[in-house]
DNA sequence: TCCTTTGTCTCTATATTAGAACCATTTTGT
DNA sequence: ACAAAATGGTTCTAATATAGAGACAAAGGA
């Protein structure tokens, strides 16, 4: 970590997130236990560039409009939306449930494209979500193909329950991961998120590292586990038709 | 400008844009004609927090995922695809032109919202597309009803030419923004693309501040002077929905 | 093969930032 | 209606982080 400055900033800028998407300067530097000299500084030089703007009438600070420009490169720049969109979307209609792309990003999984299911109840996840890669079918896929030493770093970070059913303990990780990796998918129920099942199987980049994961997910209910080898197949073929696709652009995305 | 180290550093992002995605470090020093331990430095703290990445093979730092978060944030924090986009669909399909939501963002306009026309040739332009407020009947639309000190202001700051036709001269600019702001709408060919027209009307926040502007697009030749009134009047109609919208949720977007 | 260019790292003089205290408004509680 | 508390914004100087040159190994090209 080489500049501070910088550094103290974008840490600054995650607070703002869907959940507290506006912060006045005080009620942020109490937040994060900082000098409000300190903030107002930070979010000040933030809005003059419009990563940030100010309410004039709040005076609280929120997330501006250059962060539509920003994420429009990386989404055209990914080029998901013409090749693989497509056969998630059919893949979502065969099985009608949602289809979810995930894309490692550090020690954590990016959801990039959703094809979601026509059902009306349906497990429902919005574009860039987050999620730390030891929970849920989707990343547990991705972390189960990593080097050991990443999965030691992630598992020594710490594992925080997202419901009772989140493997915390390492010992019963590790054996999960075993098992992903030996048989190649993934099938988990309401690990992060109650009484919903996840569906994953990993995808790989031109050497053969992990690079993303391709599930489906949806109420527990209408997966029960003798439905699991069907669904499993239909899965696959999607899998391998998105793999083709990568491996024939020797897709330039890559780990971490 | 408070902080120098983070206003540098959100410089250095700028240089990433659709043109130039990719950034060597002592290639892009060169670029800013800075020490390159500067720009290195720069890069890796924003790699350190997912903001870039760079790729193993070619060294070089691209834009990373976390803007896909930051970008999605703010899509749905604006909430336009509920009620404003079928507004746009809708009147796309009904005069077959392009439509576009421009929002005001310091001085530039920002398309925060694109209803693309069926039709084969079409003028398109990106979700997060940044234009000058001087320059296309969407941002004119916008500038013409602003403070007059902002219009100075962008005024003094010069003018670029896009095309041969972009209005240059302060004189014939402050003629044709009072033009726009009697008739209460701007129609202009070729400004900001060759041989496209724009036709665009106002939108304001409840302090009748002008926050937005509702524009349709397409090639010159689907567009003769004559066809102007009757299509202004579809497009009004669209405006004045969409503006009942804003004033009734008291609508919490501002300008600058 | 050698020469160039690359990203990364180390160093210290220098410029920038941290953080307390202060101000003028606005908001809140009574 | 009033006082007290909280707000965004500003100023100051000690303390600290950064700029920028230079060096390095690794990679690439000629």
């Amino acid at each position: 970590m080489a500049l501070k400055t910088l550094d103290n900033s974008l840490e600054v800028l995650k607070y703002f997130n869907k959940r507290n998407p506006s912060w006045g300067v005080r009620e942020l530097a109490k937040e994060m236990n900082i000098s409000h000299s300190i903030i107002y500084r930070i979010l000040s030089t933030f809005e003059s560039h419009g990563f940030l703007i100010q309410n004039p009438d709040t005076k609280k600070y929120e997330l501006g409009l250059r962060f539509l420009e920003y994420g429009q490169i990386v989404k055209e720049k990914m080029n998901l939306s013409d090749f693989v969109f497509p056969i998630m979307k059919s893949l979502s209609e065969e099985i009608e449930e949602s289809v979810f792309l995930t894309w490692l990003d550090g020690a954590e999984g990016v959801t990039v494209e959703i094809a979601e299911s026509s059902q009306t109840i349906k497990f429902t996840v919005t574009m860039g979500t987050r999620t730390p890669l030891y929970v849920g079918a989707s990343c547990k896929t991705i972390m189960a193909y990593l080097p050991e030493e990443k999965q030691i770093e992630i598992i020594n970070k710490g594992i925080q329950k997202f419901t009772p059913i989140t493997i915390s303990d390492p010992e019963d990780m590790w054996l999960d991961l075993e098992k992903i990796r030996k048989q190649g998918w993934c099938f988990s129920i309401g690990e992060y998120s109650h009484s919903v099942f996840g569906l994953g199987v990993p995808l790989f980049n031109s050497k053969e590292e992990i690079i993303a994961s391709l599930t489906i997910a949806g109420p527990e209910y209408r997966m029960p586990e003798e439905k699991v080898p069907e669904t499993l197949k239909i899965l696959q073929h999607a899998s391998e038709k998105i793999q083709r696709y990568f491996d024939q652009y020797s897709y330039r995305y890559y780990k971490e």
